[in-house]
DNA sequence: CTGTTAGCGCTTTCAT
DNA sequence: ATGAAAGCGCTAACAG
């Protein structure tokens, strides 16, 4: 910078202010600058300015896996409005894992983000120690916690397979089964599959029929052998929730494997309205809660809070709940053999 | 840092040793420490740290998106190593443009990334003029640039294509189609294109049929469009090879839709192995190249770059070929239907 | 094994 | 509108 300042005949003040564009230069040396920057290639150094200036410019996301779209979604939306402030997203993965985000989040302070997002609202005590002692604005979503940390963007994952439940019933399902992890930590499969239970009482149907496979997030290949063993156990059942569009779209594919229609032999639903459901024949139905759209939320939540806590009025915790729709497809629909044409765009 | 070593009656010099574990500091004095640092609560500031030691535990990679099964797999692999050295990933998104590109990279270097890993080999002349000045590592991957920046993990995906005319061939089919992408800037899609166009002229086929629709990355739904207008245009068109598993997903789906077989009336291959490759019906033949180890060789080939170019014996530019497999499942079997189990696994 | 000194490259603050 | 001085929090380098 040094350089640059000596080349445009200022002192490096001023160079710094042309560069960061506050409009207090005037434009002839502004000029000059630009030119001096371009010619000896110079590029300002990020680091050394946070450290000046205490603003990193970083804001941490922390999500269970980047091999999801739904999550990956959430980081886009996030990314788009951070995008706009230049403040730059570092992405930690928890691998679905309370300790592993602990050590994650330990990580990412020594970077020093001016806002933290993480997903989910159970944590272990030292990682909410941790995030409470920060002293930036933290984002718990994907989920309502009863007690946040500080600021919430999520929507309650049983509510939304109640209301499933709910629309199943309405449907004329009485035998309705659930799929979900067998090993693991995943508070939000764990959310929905209460959310199913609740709906089982209160609809007063006749039994709670889970099926666990596999090790959380459960694969599409789970999802098949997940439907095999629930038509082997149960064989009465009608329809079926899986905990997410992934095994929801493997056990759909394996009834066609097998022989068995769906919806006809077998209802099939899942949760998260990934692109797949939407294509798949029978096209699925599921629940959509607008990942990219939560993520964007969260940025803008984000940003303001940022701002509050400059200007020295951090704001008080937030909770928004995010909107989820329930996307009623062919996969469970009240006819023998899926349909050609219909419902293909929902 | 300086309460911390008052605390633990040291110097910050110690107490900096202490945390980074180098192992001479007396076991005593860093249980003292490790005291002082836990009453106090006090976390390392690495940004502080990096402008003094002038490593700032950055690799930048730059990848077109995160909604990507197949990207997002590479930077998991990435991740997967260099958590080993606690590097820190820094991942931008270019959105398949090589503007956007340019602009990333830009906004990166101000981090002083030790390393840059960016997907491709075809970049605009600044954003090559930029890498090229970094004086920091760099791999591209995904691709064999004939004039690499520096080192290259990749292959080619002309070659992968070929492979997979070449067993179509084999496997009787004469009328084969490629679907690809229609607006948008997709160099590995022009390059698998281009081993379709090569195979063609090597068999002495007929004709080329090529099918472009939407915009990169083309869409499950874009995949379904493809294939009604392939079968409209060309219906003597045997086989199809799309682009990427994606819409050779969406393309079955809708040939299931209209009552047409696959691959009795036709073939369909994909590209990337992705997860609904193996789990759909019919399983989907397809171009594996093992994206997360892709990653994971592009880490370790990153960390040893690193180390060189600390050590004062820089790595002369590497090349390492990632290999590909194909993995031929029961979309492209000669058989009038799809099978009920076997090749279930591929 | 531990301490001292200097300085990384920038921005804040205050002055002009 | 621009400059000078000081210092952000840490670590390299050298000394002891």
């Amino acid at each position: 910078m040094a350089d640059v300042a000596r080349r445009a005949g200022v002192s490096a003040m001023t160079v710094s202010r042309a560069l960061k564009g506050t409009g207090t230069v005037t434009p002839e040396t502004q000029a000059r600058i630009l030119q001096a920057v371009a010619e000896l290639g110079y590029v300002l150094d990020k680091s050394a300015g946070a450290l000046s200036s205490k603003k990193t410019g970083f804001v941490s996301v922390l999500i269970p896996s980047l091999n999801n779209s739904t999550f990956s979604d959430t980081v886009h939306g996030l990314i788009d409005v951070l995008d706009t402030q230049a403040m730059q997203v570092l992405i930690g993965t928890t691998g679905y894992s309370r300790a592993r985000e602990e050590a994650v989040i330990e990580t990412m302070l020594q970077r020093r983000p001016e806002g933290i997002v993480v997903t989910g609202g159970r944590h272990t005590p030292r990682a909410r120690a941790m995030l409470t002692a920060a002293g930036v604005p933290v984002i718990e979503t994907w989920e309502q916690p009863a007690a946040p940390i500080d600021h919430v963007v999520g929507f309650s994952n049983a509510a939304t397979v109640e209301d499933l439940m709910a629309r199943l019933v309405d449907r004329g399902y009485r035998r309705i089964a659930f799929i979900e992890g067998g090993e693991g930590d995943d508070p939000r499969g764990e959310d929905r599959r209460a959310g199913y239970e609740r709906a089982v009482a209160r609809h007063r149907l006749e039994r709670t029929c889970v099926i666990a496979v596999g090790r959380v997030p459960i694969s599409m290949e789970d999802g098949a052998r997940a439907v095999v063993q629930l038509v082997e156990t149960w064989p009465e059942v009608e329809a079926v929730i899986c905990v997410s569009d992934g095994p929801a779209f493997g056990a759909i594919m394996e009834c066609h494997r097998r022989g068995w229609a769906v919806p006809g032999r077998l209802a099939i639903a899942g949760f998260g309205d990934f692109e797949l459901a939407r294509q798949c024949w029978p096209s699925i139905t599921t629940v959509s809660v607008g990942s990219r759209d939560l993520g964007r939320q969260a940025g803008s939540l984000m940003l303001e809070a940022i701002a509050a806590r400059y200007a020295g009025a951090p704001l008080s915790p937030r909770r928004v709940t995010v909107a989820h729709t329930l996307v009623e497809r062919d996969s469970t629909a009240r006819r023998a053999s899926p349909p050609t044409w219909a419902g293909r765009v929902a």
